[in-house]
DNA sequence: GGGTACCTGCGT
DNA sequence: ACGCAGGTACCC
């Protein structure tokens, strides 16, 4: 699943290709590119130019030059497929951005849940996102302050992209194990230390998504020793920790993996 | 604050 | 053949 260090990731490989860029199409081959774009409104597209390509949480934002805006979400299985545009479309692209050099950035997704939009230059479409784990305005403090008002459990709270932008269900399970954070807890109960610490174990974890070079999914699980995660898909495996066989819970309908020895309440 | 729909590949 | 997985938007 795409989180935030997977779009960076992918902002990070696709830039380069896009910046500058014009736009000699927009193609829409799923329905669900069709009901977000209107044929109206990917006709308007053409001819203008790709400024710049930014992140905010898990969004993708294309910066158009009339000010407009293309956002793009991968949801749990999107990606970018950078091809020769006179080539075949690549297998579940859902739709494409045709370059004027030549070249086609299709958004491919086999569940055809990702979603790519357009906005108005006035829109801010990143408006109720909870901040940056990476913000360095962010402190414990402020952190702790928005989870003062929410009773839910700490891993359902750390899921909710108002609160923080970027943790999805996989690096929310990390960052608890870092934390040593129970994920049932509930949120407005922590103490302001470990919201602390739970603050440091978010980048932590995110940070190890993001410095593994090369690799292009890396939530994918495996049994690599560098590998990122720690806890997530483990179940049964022993805790890195202390060794207690990690267990499963469903929170929201989701599993968390967690350490039911070293992530107390 | 909790439940459901959106999708389709894949595991069972 | 069937039903789950899951991030987000939207429902009450």
């Amino acid at each position: 699943m795409p989180e935030l260090p997977e779009v960076e990731l992918a902002v990070r490989r696709l830039r380069p290709h896009v910046e500058g860029a014009g736009l000699r199409a927009i193609e829409r081959h799923h329905p669900t590119a069709r009901r977000a774009l209107s044929a109206a409104r990917a006709a308007a597209l053409v001819g203008r130019r790709i400024d710049a390509l930014d992140r905010r949480g898990k969004y993708q934002r294309f910066r158009l030059d009339d000010g407009t805006q293309l956002v793009a979400h991968f949801r749990l299985d999107g990606d970018w497929a950078v091809t020769d545009a006179r080539h075949a479309r690549p297998r579940h692209a859902r739709a494409t951005l045709v370059l004027d050099d030549g070249r086609a950035v299709s958004l491919v997704d086999p569940r055809a849940l990702a979603t790519l939009t357009w906005h108005r230059a006035d829109d801010d479409p990143f408006a109720a996102l909870g901040p940056e784990p990476f913000d360095p305005a962010l402190d414990g403090a402020a952190l702790r302050t928005r989870l003062a008002t929410r009773r839910a459990a700490i891993k359902l709270v750390l899921l909710d992209q108002h609160v923080l932008a970027g943790v999805g269900n996989i690096y929310a399970a990390e960052a608890l194990w870092h934390a040593q954070i129970h994920p049932g807890t509930p949120a407005h109960r922590l103490s302001a230390a470990r919201v602390e610490r739970l603050l440091g174990a978010v980048r932590h974890a995110l940070a190890r998504g993001l410095d593994e070079p090369g690799r292009a999914r890396p939530t994918e699980f495996t049994t690599d020793p560098a590998h990122p995660l720690c806890v997530y898909g483990r179940h049964d495996a022993p805790c890195l920790r202390c060794g207690a066989p990690i267990r499963r819970i469903v929170q929201g309908a989701r599993g968390t993996w967690w350490c039911p020895r070293c992530q107390r309440r």
